[in-house]
DNA sequence: ACAAAAGTGTTCCTTCTACACCCATGA
DNA sequence: TCATGGGTGTAGAAGGAACACTTTTGT
């Protein structure tokens, strides 16, 4: 075997990290605080370290980009990116990862980004570095078939939600509304989806609507159609 | 940005290469004609050049190992595998593909393989170098799931079938047996599935069965139900 | 009383499922 | 005429879609 067939280079993993925020799917953005694209939007991301697997490298950058602990939420890998050329520092492959979070405020700005913010998805599509736009359609695509099949939406949910919370994540990620009496019935129904925790939230104006936290379940079988 | 953080590797494409053959799902499966793990069967694979794209890499080791043009058949990328000590040369993080191929004479045996054969998953299982076991069944998985919701098993069948050979493919890669009938109107009753050459195929006994050709349409909805 | 959101009941329709039955061919 | 696999008809069950209607709160 030639040696001079085997390309060394080095590994990046990139977080297209999605919330439902202001009744709008949004992602985390960052500004570039290094070359090249300096000043410019991306998403986090890092490159791997010698010790770690991927996947642990994405649980770390999400945890140095958000402060969170990434192993209770989804995250899940997309796949690689590998295109001659797509990074201007060499020959950079990177594994691009979907995290899916509630809306929490971020406790921390990173070390490699000058600012961290939630963007609508709507407003952040064209402008992103190197090929982030094109691994952040990607990761919207698989979320929106996740919710078909998996019960993913509770992720988006904090500890506790309603009903109408839950369905407000399915509308605002798939991008239309959905019956809300239908769509109460078949959750409600879905063994291991949802599970009342008892209390009831008072809204200001209104009927006072049941709570609920994840369930054990994790697919759906049927799905929930997108309609 | 300190430079030592940034680990410098090797990237490898491994293939799980699936067919449909003596009514059963078969892997192609390499023997090592190299260290490490020069005489035990893998998937076969090789390393990434410069002037390449992952997608790329993945054709042309297909085209090695079995002679075939890989961008007519179905290649998908199922994820990085990536786990610090999985090959003894080093660092080395792998993307691994899935790619199904009708059951065709093998012509070439490859380079880094000192022999190529379609081995029934089955009694592939646990025997594979490196993490390929966990590859391969990651694969199976997936082209289990591919048959559900996208015309993927024409893909596993020459260029013309009958009802019941694609039938066939579905059993086999599911493992169990369908209704005759309850399929035959499903598929033929789903726009752009398969479409009728006109010609039939005559049996040594029995009915002569309609011949059919692969249909433009990729996605099924609603799915084949896996009973 | 009224607005607003939560939830229930019911009807219609599509699709899956199971199985009885008929069709076309070679031996 | 029989065995074998290809293909159609049809009745029942299950689940989705649509929507009338009731419930529970604050103002």
């Amino acid at each position: 075997m030639i040696d001079r067939e085997h390309l060394y280079l080095r590994l990046a993993v990139d977080l297209a990290i999605l919330t439902v925020r202001d009744d709008a799917l949004q992602a985390l953005v960052i500004t570039r605080a290094n070359e090249p694209f300096r000043g410019r939007p991306a998403l986090p991301g890092g490159f791997l370290r010698g010790d770690e697997d991927i996947d642990e490298a994405a649980v770390r950058e999400l945890a140095e980009e958000t402060g969170l602990d990434g192993t209770a939420l989804h995250l899940e890998q997309l796949r690689a990116y590998g295109a001659p050329g797509r990074d201007p520092r060499g020959r950079i492959v990177s594994i691009a990862f979907l995290a899916i979070m509630p809306d929490l405020p971020l406790p921390t700005a990173g070390s490699d980004a000058s600012s961290a913010a939630w963007v609508p998805v709507e407003r952040v599509r064209g402008t992103l570095s190197f090929d982030h736009d094109e691994i952040l359609d990607a990761a919207v695509e698989r979320a929106r078939t996740r919710l078909e099949f998996t019960t993913l939406a509770t992720t988006f949910c904090g500890p506790s939600f309603t009903i109408g919370d839950l369905r407000n994540v399915y509308e605002v990620v798939w991008g239309h509304p959905l019956d809300p009496r239908n769509f109460s019935r078949k959750v409600i129904g879905t063994p291991g989806f949802v599970e009342p925790t008892g209390e009831r939230r008072i809204p200001e104006i209104g009927r006072p609507a049941a709570l609920y936290r994840a369930g054990t379940e994790k697919s759906l079988n049927p799905p929930i159609m997108r309609g």
